[in-house]
RNA sequence: UCCGACAUAGCUCAGUCGGUAGAGCAGCGGACUGUUAAUCCGCGGGUCGUAGGUUCAAGUCCUACUGUCGGAGCCA
């Protein structure tokens, strides 16, 4: 019987010498002589390499020197220790099987690439150092967010990919239908009729599960949900995507205060997550992508997270002298600049900004007694700015009401969620954060298309 | 969607005053070496994004379109 393979991280952990090893992996460079060839192999296991050294004696030897970058191999030899400088282990091979040849056209040279050139090829992506690396984070950081909640009893709640409401109210959305576009039933007044469509009305992708969520959470107390969302918006950014993947806690019984406490802790265990468990991913992009991303990290991971309201956030603002490309001034948004100064030079470590005026935040947020503010939060974090928004929801159903008609929308649209403030209604607070402004956070990357394996933007969906 | 920049070899780029295409790397062939994005010698490789226009002549100037990137808006 064959040996089993062994990843390359466990191979390089072994002490030497260990005869039999099996390893399986793409070769990254070649070097070839008539006395030696060397095989850097890897296998995605860990950002480090494994050193492979094949000497004349193999039968195969001259197929050996034409092996290409690219190539994946199968080999078994002896893990020794390395005579020469630059590893700590290497594996001497006593037989090397070509399992798969690529050819002459390969595209991934032995240097760096563009992040433009390599997205054209996102297929061929995860045999890089960086995007190895992006997504071995990306992995543990959903780990860590399963774990997070996990540890305290929330419930991970699957919300609907397909939905009926066109109501969420956090942008366009796409539409789904197994009409023929082409030549769709028509009402008699000659508008499409949605009434034939597969759900016998509109449906669409969901752009948030939140207002499923409150009512899971009416019921079952602490819940999240971790899962793709899709917006329609024609958002050419490097921080947008149509398709990326949000996570929404919702829990009853808390207050703002709460909300924020427990997004402190989600950040500061994320943070942990990545500095313990990605040590040599973040090494890599500290050095090649970001430098400052580990003391950044770092930071956030001890800092006691600052709390200010937006109307004391406008006052430091304005009264900063700092000039700005938009004037600060109460009831406009805060724009990415403030953010950024806000929690980089005025704060110097991550801010909650509260209570922001009515007007220019979501209906299903508390109304604040003052009759001017709602119960809102943003996380805001040097470098990128906004990383989390959240808020206390309305639970009071005729204040809700009031707020959906004030928005210039209709309560008939929203009745099952109305019905959850007509039936034991509680105080609950929530919180979103993007996934992948997350990892982006973390890996110091900087464009949205690369810590997604297979983006879709506005004019592309390949692959 | 708005503003700006850019589009030349497989990749990264240069190309001056408008005169008919260059480098490095990669690839291929060879040499050499316990190598480390190895090194050395040689070879092949281009409808200059697309479509028009100006001109004796356009990679170069003009227009439109398409795409990419950066910023903004929207937002996560």
């Amino acid at each position: 019987m064959q040996t089993p393979r062994t990843k390359i991280v466990d191979v390089l952990q072994l002490e030497p010498p260990r005869a039999g090893v099996r390893v399986k992996g793409w070769a990254r460079t070649v070097r070839d002589s008539k006395q030696v060839v060397f095989i850097e192999l890897n296998d995605g296991s860990c950002f480090a390499s494994l050193q492979v050294v094949v000497n004349p004696e193999l039968a195969n030897y001259e197929q050996l020197r034409k092996l290409t970058t690219g190539s994946a191999v199968e080999v078994v030899g002896e893990v020794i220790a390395s005579p020469a400088a630059g590893q700590r282990v290497e594996l001497k091979a006593t037989e090397v099987s070509v399992i798969g040849l690529a050819d002459s056209t390969f595209p991934l040279q032995k240097k760096r690439h563009s992040f433009e050139f390599l997205r054209d090829i996102a297929h061929l992506r995860a045999r890089t150092n960086t995007f190895g690396a992006v997504f071995r984070v990306r992995s543990a950081l959903a780990q860590a967010v399963h774990e997070f909640f996990q540890q305290r009893g929330f419930v991970y709640v699957h919300t609907p990919i397909i939905t009926g409401s066109d109501a969420e109210g956090a942008g366009e959305m796409f539409r789904v239908t197994t009409l023929d576009v082409n030549k769709p039933p028509r009402t008699p007044e000659g508008a499409v009729d949605w009434h034939e469509d597969f759900f016998a009305h509109s449906s669409f992708l969901t752009v948030s599960g939140q207002l499923n969520g409150e009512a899971f959470a009416l019921g079952l107390s602490d819940i999240y949900t971790f899962g793709p969302t899709f917006r329609a918006e024609n958002s050419n950014t490097s921080r947008h995507a149509a398709e990326f993947w949000m996570i929404e806690p919702e829990m009853a019984w808390c207050d703002l205060d709460d909300d924020a406490t427990l997004a402190e802790a989600f950040v500061k265990h994320l943070m942990r997550t990545a500095l313990e468990r990605c040590a040599d991913d973040l090494a890599f992009f500290n050095k090649q992508i970001d430098p400052g991303l580990v003391a950044r990290l770092q930071h956030v991971l001890e800092s006691n997270f600052e709390r200010m309201s937006y109307t004391e956030a406008v006052r430091r603002l304005e009264t900063s002298g700092q000039k700005f490309e938009f004037p600060v001034h109460w009831g406009a948004n805060l724009q990415a600049e403030h953010e950024r100064y806000l929690t980089e030079t005025l704060v110097g470590r991550p801010v909650f900004v509260t209570d922001y005026p009515t007007e220019i935040k979501a209906f299903y947020m508390r109304r604040n007694d003052d009759g001017k503010t709602v119960a809102a939060m943003d996380l805001l974090v040097p470098k990128i700015g906004e990383l989390i928004g959240g808020s206390q929801r309305e639970e009071r159903l005729d204040v809700l009401m009031q707020a959906i008609r004030s928005m210039g929308l209709n309560p008939e649209h929203y009745g099952w969620y109305l019905d959850t403030r007509r039936f034991g209604t509680a105080p609950h607070a929530g919180f979103g954060l993007g996934f992948e402004r997350l990892v982006m956070y973390v890996t110091g990357m900087e464009n949205i298309r690369d810590v997604i394996p297979f983006p879709r933007t506005p004019r592309n969906c390949e692959f």
